[in-house]
DNA sequence: TCTGGGGTCCTAGGACCC
DNA sequence: TCTGGGGTCCTAGGACCC
């Protein structure tokens, strides 16, 4: 595969689900909006910026973020209305770049490399698609454009809200040695922990880590964290893919704690996976069941099938013999309760029903 | 203050087979 | 009598992302 210099863009809505919730509800504006889980075991989904001020961020327990500010107002999220947003920006990118690859309803990557060799026209491209962004959605964004995906992202966030940064390959090194290791893509809280134990706190001191080091720490991992550190990454956007496994949980308000009512809500997962399962014209040869005890502690259980299925009763029943028969239960109960397929793939002629469809 | 829901990918260990 | 090497499949758990 050739390795051509590439324009990549990353467009980033600010604060998406609280900026819809301002813009339909006039009353909102100004004021710290909190998209979450209502309920005691609620966490936050997005913050406005004026929540942000009181130390509100996503994941935060939503009864952490009520003690922090008392005053704000408290919605939970409206996903079809985000999603009538994320299609009017998905059309916009659409029409300047020949791949979009989405990676959430406010998040998507694009490829400006057609529009002409260096970033001249790249960055007016894309600062017209703020642009238009903006005046279509009336939401603002921010918007990074770099030589690959990974740079493209990190441009986005270091310049929000309402952010525009272009990050030229002549300019990387000295933008990323200064930079927090927990920067890096794929380097969650443990993985940052453990490197700041290696003495490893920003990505410079990652670019001249001995890779032997690297390789023996984090083993296959160890020589993609030196390529991020250093602004390396080749992997071409990619328009959105088949998904992988299709879940449905919940947790509960109350601890459930009656192995019959756990089973019924396993059912009850279990047919609304093997509803979406259908609607997708997919079938599966895994189920799986998740259970979360009230510590926390966190299990599955999982099971393949001879054949590939989509069949609604099948799915439940294996989904109740999992847990009836592999999962311990006791007196304690369960917090969450979850039922998922995987190994997903797409009817072929072999696998249609012999005499007719049994549905 | 107490931890959502939807995903992806990776790793490790055991069973099994030749 | 005391234990190979390689491969595949399956399960479970964990890190991570938005």
């Amino acid at each position: 595969v050739s390795r051509i210099a590439r324009r990549i863009g990353h467009l980033d809505m600010d604060a998406f689900y609280a900026a819809v919730e301002q813009m339909d509800h006039p009353a909102y504006r100004g004021r710290p909006v909190i998209v979450c889980g209502l309920g005691p075991r609620g966490v936050v989904s997005t913050a406005s910026y004026e929540a942000r001020t009181y130390g509100i961020h996503s994941a935060m327990p939503t009864a952490v973020a009520r003690k922090r500010c008392p005053d704000g107002v408290y919605v939970s999220p409206r996903f079809d209305r985000y999603r009538e947003f994320s299609q009017v920006v998905r059309r916009i990118l659409g029409s300047y770049s020949p791949v979009v690859e989405t990676i959430s309803l406010d998040e998507a990557f694009f490829d400006l490399t057609r529009h002409g060799a260096g970033y001249g026209t790249a960055a007016r491209v894309a600062r017209e698609i703020k642009r238009r962004v903006q005046s279509e959605t009336r939401l603002t964004c921010s918007v990074g454009v770099a030589p690959n995906r990974y740079l493209a992202k990190l441009g986005s966030e270091l310049d929000k809200p309402d952010g525009f940064l272009v990050i030229q390959p002549d300019q990387v090194q000295g933008m990323l040695d200064p930079l927090p290791v927990g920067r890096i893509w794929g380097v969650g809280e443990v993985t940052e922990r453990r490197l700041h134990g290696l003495g490893l706190l920003r990505m410079r001191d990652i670019r001249l880590a001995p890779m032997d080091l690297l390789q023996r720490e984090f083993g296959e991992h160890g020589q993609r964290l030196q390529e991020l550190a250093c602004g390396i990454d080749d992997t071409p956007l990619q328009r959105a893919a088949e998904s992988r496994s299709i879940s449905r949980e919940a947790t509960y308000t109350f601890d459930v704690t009656h192995p019959d009512e756990i089973e019924g809500e396993i059912r009850a997962l279990a047919r609304e996976v093997a509803e979406q399962l259908q609607h997708q014209s997919l079938l599966c040869r895994v189920v799986r069941v998740k259970i979360r005890y009230p510590d926390f502690r966190t299990l599955t259980r999982q099971l393949r099938l001879t054949v590939a299925t989509d069949a609604e009763q099948l799915i439940e029943a294996y989904a109740a013999h999992l847990v009836r028969e592999r999962v311990t239960l006791d007196e304690r109960g369960v917090r969450l309760i979850g039922v998922g397929v995987g190994d997903l793939s797409q009817p072929s002629a072999r696998q249609l029903p012999l005499f007719g469809d049994p549905r």
